[in-house]
DNA sequence: TACTCGAATGAGAATCATTAGCAAAAGGAG
DNA sequence: CTCCTTTTGCTAATGATTCTCATTCGAGTA
């Protein structure tokens, strides 16, 4: 239930959010329970975009690789893809950075803060 | 006391974090109300890496524009300057991606994930 | 210098998301 | 049907953060 609900969702979210869209049936230990158990096995990523709650998505091998619309106004996470030119510009210039840095890139994310369609 | 540990940081730091740092001598009642209030006026920016808790830095128009490596091993976050002619191509990016969303834009930021040279 | 009153402080209780503990219910092999 | 292991759901515990409130400070005033 956890992964169709978030197969539908358009963002990252939260255990409330989740228990909301699968009708409050499950009790919140076993949901997160399941979410523990899921991220550690690889199916969902965590997401923290607010203070003091986690997000949950599908991980990028399940979803596809995307970045993050954070609005300022509402608090919602978008998730966005790239083409794939841009993408691979992308990439370039992450490679770039992490390298001049030593630092081993697993993953990169572009997190995008401002104001969504419906706070303009 | 906040301002001068975190200039010194080079990367977000914890209320937890910024208490040891200026010698546990400030309540955290202070400390937090202190936060709260130098956030509110855009000294301060809060960054979310890990669950439950927050973690902040001097604003942008104060430390410069930067990025995040956020590393795996440790949950240590670091910020990361690009050179000019990067940041140029990447504003390019941001920008056309942002668009293509019908979303106002007001900052964005690298989060690369991985392990730094410390964890590898 | 003493007085007044609104703002700032500190200690501790309250809150919220999340996690841990545990007894009861399910499942499965024999 | 029985025994044993795993999973469930309820409740209490935890940890970061926020709130409350009595107290202290300080600037302005007589």
């Amino acid at each position: 239930m956890v992964i169709g609900a978030l197969a539908e969702a358009d963002g990252p979210r939260s255990a409330a959010e989740l228990s909301r869209a699968i009708g409050e049936s499950v009790p919140l230990s076993s949901l997160y329970r399941s979410l523990a158990v899921l991220e550690e096995v690889g199916v969902l990523a965590p997401h923290y975009s607010s203070p003091g709650l986690t997000r949950y998505e599908l991980a990028e091998w399940l979803s596809g690789h995307h970045h993050h619309l954070v609005c300022i106004g509402c608090g919602r996470v978008q998730d966005l893809e790239a083409d794939d030119a841009i993408e691979r510009r992308l990439q370039e210039i992450v490679a770039d950075v992490a390298r001049a840095a030593s630092f081993a890139e697993l993953n990169h994310a572009l997190e995008i803060e401002g104001h969504c369609a419906r706070c303009a």
